[in-house]
DNA sequence: CTTCATTTTGTGGAAATCCACAAAACTAAT
DNA sequence: ATTAGTTTTGTGGATTTCCACAAAATGAAG
């Protein structure tokens, strides 16, 4: 063959030619993406059979369950540790076709990967060397479009704390920034932050930035990072359900973590919803709110994240200020607390587990472990010694504050 | 008869003395009452076939529910509106053998009473004269004991407003003064304000001073006026459901305001239940928080007198506070409402009533006149809508919350 | 006026809750 | 050890709640 030399030694002005250059070499549709599985470039084709291929270049980016499944496969994990072409059968649930694939590296890092559908032939062991060598050429046409992003990159990082911190705060303004910058926008936004358990390292912002940037829960509009926590404004899709997808995007982020990276122990939320952005800073601080709830009670908020959910323990930082005033006391806890204290019972105890169970008998009776009518013994108890009406909501939930206050106060 | 030009000139040095010259003349029992009926004198006789009188002297009071029946009877308004003997007939619910009364008068005031006992015979027509004069008699006797009584009035006072402002703080102070001014202590006690359509006029205070004085439901230990206030310092009869007692004292004072000297339109509240006298001022200011949330949230706070009671409301103040810094807001709120809006439908006051009545199907659906079907859709479109959890209590209780202060500032 | 979506009401049966009563277990004293 | 008081568990049955499904009513938009 007469290319094998140095088939890609021209000089090429975009890396669509590159594509194109590659799929007439190998005479088969050729797909160029970035680390992120963002397109970078693809091959002009007549060929719809692919549908993988196909949603990739309509969407620019490829299907977050088409990712999914490579990870699942151990295609990804492969293609991150050797720079050997790999040959991925048919996965027929995600719409793809044989294909090959390999990895583009810069230094000790994955930066790209080049894709070779296999529709109308299938490649030669020769092929798989020159699609080598064509990841080894694009490195640096890659590298550039790295840099240009990455220039950009600076600007968008410093909007986005000048955004959190209330900097600019002219909503005009803050559009136009949006626009300049070609951030895109939407109708309902939040702002997340993930606690890590140590600083981030840039291997990790990389690693958090690829999962974000592969997913298709939630559009990411910005992210950036401080110290160990990771902040990121992103838009639900549905204006119809907002709150479930970002508790839904944020269980798979954790997942994936997990899965992927075996980073654990990461504590995550997110602020209000809003509309209009200067609501950035609120839902900012919003998200810490939560993260500082989850951490002082940790086992009422496990499975709270959005600041919505909160609920009451929104403003417990308000009424902690005033019980430490003395001006919040409750004479029925301290008569169910003395009770308890001198009787070894665990009035209090049942009646916050009560509470949670949303007053149903049977479900708290199964998380006490105790017979139902023990607990409604119980129950009755509790209204007699602590002259409380239990069906009045308003002093059961009184009540029910002051025992988590008085429970907060006493482990600090 | 021979005593009929004067009988009671000579100069008693007692109102004990003065009484057993009654009961000589007379030939029965005689007991001689001040406007509260308690107890100022009685005749030394050997008889217990009263067991009202007998009542009378052990507690040196009147019982009260022979006041009652006596007010019921028509008795006492007739002896307060003239100045003629009475003869009463024997009422043997309460103990009350046959006896006639007759008032004390000072210039329109009534200031006392005698009674006389009809055991062993009946009065005359001479005799109910002579008891007349009796009456008139006994006026500056009884105005001596009122005068030593209203100077030691006013010291109690000007310490019962140092107690309310806490002017004297050191408990050992405050013991001492309630031993040096003779008023009793009690284990528990609360700080109780009447407040009035109109400032209290003297005429008033004394009769809400008669039905203090007459109460036995609970034990006054001081009290005080201050514009259209009436403040008292009140201990429950028992420790085990004091609460429960200081509500029916409330609910029993407004009925007799009401039936006996035609005054409604009563707010009335109390404090904590403390036990050591340091709390009196904090006490105070519960009493005041509640009168201001029942002025705040009229239906929602109508049965609620105690601060205990007062469940959430308890800070609300300092959640309006908040709110109106911008910082409470709540998205699922806002839907409702929107939704509410668009569709004229109700599902924000549905939740309320909801919520209110305990999350009760039933009673809801009775209370909203809906079928419980209709409930329930509408639970579900709550859920939906707001992206709420109905089983979360968190949750509830936030929207719940929230509605209530949107609701306020509203109407504000 | 019609149409479509939403809301309200009705029906019936499985599941659960509630309550009274009683026996058993446990505890803290004498 | 006995006893009295409190707490827990068990049983059974009347009542209520929950849910799915369907019919009827309402109401806004064309």
């Amino acid at each position: 063959m007469k290319y094998q030399d140095d088939p890609f030694k021209g000089n090429f002005d975009s890396l669509e030619e590159f594509a194109d250059r590659i799929s007439d070499l190998l005479q088969c549709p050729i797909t160029i993406e970035d680390a992120n599985h963002r397109l970078i470039a693809y091959s002009a084709h007549d060929d719809y059979t692919d549908p993988a291929r196909t949603a990739t270049i309509i969407s620019r980016r490829v299907p977050e369950k088409v990712i999914n499944s490579l990870w699942k496969k151990g295609v990804i994990p492969a293609l991150l540790s050797s720079q050997e072409p790999l040959r991925i059968e048919t996965i027929s649930e995600v719409g793809l076709g044989n294909r090959v694939a390999v990895s583009i590296w810069k230094n000790q890092e994955v930066i790209g990967f080049i894709w070779a559908l296999e529709t109308d032939r299938t490649l030669s062991k020769d092929d798989l060397e020159l699609l080598k060598k064509a990841a080894k050429a694009a490195k640096n046409k890659v590298l550039q479009l790295y840099m240009r992003r990455n220039k950009r990159e600076e600007r968008v990082q410093e909007f986005f704390w000048k955004l959190l911190t209330g900097h600019i705060t002219a909503n005009e303004e803050i559009k136009e920034n949006f626009d300049f910058l070609q951030i895109p926008t939407a109708p309902l936004f939040s702002v997340f932050v993930f606690r890590f358990a140590n600083d981030i390292t840039s291997d990790i912002e990389k690693q958090i930035s690829y999962i974000l940037q592969t997913t298709q829960q939630i559009q990411v509009l910005l992210y950036t990072v401080d110290r160990s926590d990771f902040i990121l404004l992103a838009a639900p899709k549905s204006t119809r359900q907002p709150l479930a997808e970002c508790n839904q995007f944020i269980a798979s982020f954790a997942t994936k973590m997990k899965e992927r990276f075996h980073i654990a122990n990461i504590q995550s939320s997110f602020g209000g919803i809003y509309e209009t952005f200067e609501y950035i800073e609120k839902s900012y601080k919003e998200a810490l709110t939560v993260l500082s709830m989850k951490e002082k009670f940790p086992a009422q908020t496990a499975s709270i994240y959005g600041y919505q959910q909160l609920g009451i323990y929104q403003f417990f930082d308000l009424l902690l200020e005033k019980k430490r005033q003395g001006e919040l006391t409750n004479s029925a806890l301290a008569k169910l607390q003395a009770y308890d204290e001198k009787h070894h019972t665990n009035l209090i105890e049942t009646f916050e587990v009560f509470f949670d169970h949303d007053s149903n008998v049977n479900e708290t009776a199964k998380a006490l472990n105790i017979h139902p009518n023990t607990l409604s013994y119980r129950l009755k108890r509790i209204a007699e010694i602590g002259e409380i009406d239990l069906h009045d909501m308003n002093q059961k939930v009184k009540l029910y504050i002051d025992i988590k206050l008085a429970k907060y106060e006493a482990s600090h």
